[in-house]
RNA sequence: GCCCCCAUCGUCUAGAGGCCCAGGACGUGGCCCUCUCAAGGCCAAAACAGGGGUUCGAAUCCCCUUGGGGGCACCA
């Protein structure tokens, strides 16, 4: 029933493509590939589609896709298959029923011939008069022999569970400990609907029966349901897996769950919780793994900068938590900075030019390479580097005339520093810190002014605007015939200003 | 309305009866570094929801209240 920590743990994650890839499901599967890889057991993507209703073209791919982006790579799937086959639950609606059937037999389930309207109906009942809103059992009480018949001739019908009336049921989460309930409390669920398919509860139960899971982590929203589930396994004496529900993720304030609003607002301000759109954003997928890692779960009481590998060695079921937590995503922006700085500086700038080529900038690599380094500690997200960086692979610059005026200088005397400073640069066979800087700061004081004033000045003439990297560092890069030709347009259009 | 779950700084959390007048992180404020912006370093403010028990002793155990969350589909 338990697995002690040594023994492989086959885990799935089991989405229903309806519509993007949350947060949420990526932590889950998160775990799931973590557990399994930790104990060197498989990792299984199972894909839940058996309401054909809520079905959405290319959400598979979109799933798949972020799950890669993420680096969760699994062992058994839909795509490359596995001894389980078929992975699709659309595509296993025979060995549903069979086992529905088997159910019945047992006595433990029933067919169901009450219509949707009835049922509707019933509920609203139930609702007015504040009851429960369970099944009444109508069909319950119908002869089975009876029942068989009516299903021989072509009457439209469901397969319910048959839960029992007396008593209760101890269910055990691995986080929270033992949920016990009453049966009366627990309605008997549809398995199988009109159409023939399963419904999650006894389609889930059943592939992770017959896949062998060992641990079932999901969501807490499956928490009310669990008892039933349990009942499922129970009826057919199947060992038990590891049950483990995870904590919902609830607002940044704390207060709901994310809504349609919410989403949009965060969106607004630049983040998302969806993983396609934070993979746009420029977040990196080693910062979403860390950040959602520790959303209900923690390591120890420092440490909280975790790699993949070093996840994979640490994470433990043990140190879950059970309650919500609410979404923060200026921890995700630190632990972005923290994993960015972290890279080596080739693999940054490759990652860094697809958001540099989509602003529309030409890069050539080698410039990029040597403006990475300057980005590294400077940059937020991957995209940033748009705004931070681009002038860099840009032949002009447009500095707005008011920025290069020196603080408390007049537009005459910046003119006049500039042109000093051009003078010295045009004189240096290359422009560098080590060639630059002094001569610079000499001319400052020479002037009068302070270095804080003319390379403010110069910062704004070369990278057109008023803060960019360190100056020298980015003259290098740009090159003296550049720097010369910023120089002398700002220059120009100081003159201007000065009328 | 009914069922279930949860409850430590604004947020993520450590804490499994004395190590806690509660530790870390993000964020916030201040200082240092400094050519701007960052990065980095240092410091500060900031919490055991409330009430009853149990105990020599409770953030930690029990009960109630309150608050929050989830669910009540021929969706997952």
């Amino acid at each position: 029933m338990t697995s002690s920590p040594g023994t492989p743990a086959r885990t799935r994650f089991a989405p229903s493509p309806t519509g993007r890839t949350h947060l949420g499901s990526g932590r889950t599967a998160l775990y799931d590939f973590l557990l399994a890889r930790q104990t060197g057991g498989q990792f299984i993507l199972r894909i839940e589609d058996t309401d054909r209703k809520r079905l959405e073209p290319g959400a598979e791919e979109e799933l798949i896709n972020n799950l890669r982006w993420l680096g969760l790579e699994w062992d058994e799937g839909p795509d490359v298959g596995g001894p389980h086959s078929p992975y699709r639950q659309s595509e296993r609606k025979d060995i549903y029923l069979h086992y529905a059937h088997q159910l019945i037999q047992m006595g433990r389930a029933y067919y169901c011939f009450c219509t949707q309207a009835r049922l509707a109906q019933l509920r609203q009942e139930q609702m007015k008069r504040k009851e429960p809103t369970h099944y009444d059992g109508l069909c319950r009480r119908i002869d089975p022999g009876q029942a068989e018949q009516r299903v021989a001739a072509g009457e439209p019908h469901v397969i319910r569970f048959k839960v029992p009336e007396e008593g209760g049921i101890t269910a055990h989460d691995h986080v929270r400990g033992d949920i016990t309930v009453e049966n009366r409390n627990i309605d008997d669920y549809i398995l199988i609907k009109t159409d023939g398919l399963p419904v999650y509860h006894l389609a889930a139960m059943v592939d992770d029966h017959l896949m062998e899971i060992t641990h079932v982590i999901r969501g807490s929203e499956w928490l009310p349901t669990f008892p039933l589930h349990v009942h499922i396994v129970r009826a057919f004496s199947w060992d038990e897996p590891v049950w483990v529900h995870l904590s919902v993720f609830l607002k940044p304030s704390g207060k709901g769950k994310m809504s349609k609003r919410d989403t949009a607002e965060a969106i607004k301000d630049g983040f998302s919780i969806y993983l396609s759109d934070l993979r746009k954003m420029g977040y990196l997928p080693e910062a979403v793994v860390n950040w959602s890692a520790l959303m209900g779960w923690s390591y120890d009481d420092r440490t909280e900068f975790f790699t993949m590998p070093e996840l994979v060695e640490k994470f433990s079921l043990e140190r879950l938590n059970p309650s919500p937590a609410a979404i923060n995503f200026s921890k995700l922006d630190h632990f972005n900075g923290l994993h960015m700085r972290r890279l080596e500086v080739p693999d940054l700038a490759a990652r860094i030019k697809p958001y540099l080529m989509k602003a529309g900038y030409e890069v050539d690599d080698e410039t990029l390479l040597r403006v990475t380094p300057l980005l590294q500690e400077r940059i937020v997200t991957l995209d940033d580097a748009v705004a931070v960086g681009g002038f860099f692979f840009e032949r002009e610059v447009t500095p707005n005339p008011e920025d290069l005026v020196g603080n408390h200088m007049t537009p005459a005397e910046s003119a006049e520093a500039a042109r000093r400073a051009y003078q010295i640069l045009a004189d240096l066979p290359e422009i560098d810190q080590e060639t630059a800087e002094g001569p610079l700061r000499s001319l400052a004081e020479e002037l009068g002014i302070s270095a804080g004033q003319l390379f403010s000045i110069l910062r704004t003439a070369v990278t057109g605007r008023n803060v960019s990297p360190p100056l020298f560092q980015t003259m290098a890069i740009i090159g003296k015939e550049i720097v010369l030709e910023r120089l002398a347009n700002a220059i120009e259009l100081l003159e201007n200003l000065n009328g």
